[in-house]
DNA sequence: CAGGATCCACACAGATACTG
DNA sequence: CAGTATCTGTGTGGATCCTG
């Protein structure tokens, strides 16, 4: 388990950097909120993210696999292979502390006024 | 501002990478942590993280400062000099979402079911 | 289409020693 | 007491090419 193992950077399991392991990968929060709201096959999230190497976008969903936050779902339609990426239970829990954060840092952001020319949006 | 140059990592300001931006440092979370329930001074954090060196400490810090979550007061008393490092407003409203994480954090471990002989404790 | 293999670059943080 | 100055190592992700 992959982000069970991070949580115990301070000597002991903690919760909190547990919660932070599973999202602190460069890709993973945002990969969480496209599956937010439906399960997406890889090549469509790896178009919503196009910034994003494949191999990494891989790697994540891979990581968010065994932390038990997406689930995989093979399948075949004739020769061709799909993969249907969707949010598990604890998922969809963890996406509603995403909301918060994202809430929390859109009024922190707004805070900080002075922004250089680009506006503030939603994930 | 540190966090809030990270959270434009995705070539976009993002609000939900803000807030993790401003929790990634290896422990920042423990730091707002320790100073939700009260200011502490310089030496007292230290000691009460022991495994955390004390430049990588006073960097932690200085980050935290700098994106606005934590504020450093400092005390001169004759000829030593304390600081006393005590949460912001922001950094008060952000460790409501810590106190979530945290909690998201237990339940998820405890789904976990079979832990490696170490037992799960709260931060 | 959905990855795996390989190699590499860089940011982040640790160790150690020094200052006001 | 509360940092700073260097110097160094490793984890994490990027580039590129290959496969079933």
């Amino acid at each position: 388990m992959h982000a069970a193992r991070m949580s115990v950077r301070h000597g002991e399991y903690c919760p909190l950097d547990c919660t932070l392991g599973i999202l602190s990968g460069k890709w993973k929060s945002i990969i969480v909120c496209r599956l937010m709201h439906e399960p997406l096959h890889f090549g469509e999230i790896h178009r919503s993210i196009p910034s994003c190497p494949k191999r990494t976008l891989a790697m994540q969903l891979a990581e968010l696999e065994e932390d038990g936050i997406v689930a995989r779902q093979v399948e075949h339609e004739g020769a061709v292979i799909r993969t249907r990426h969707s949010l598990t239970e604890s998922g969809a829990s963890l996406a509603t502390i995403v909301r918060q954060m994202d809430e929390w840092g859109m009024e922190y952001l707004s805070r900080l006024s002075t922004l250089p020319d680009k506006t503030v949006q939603a994930a």
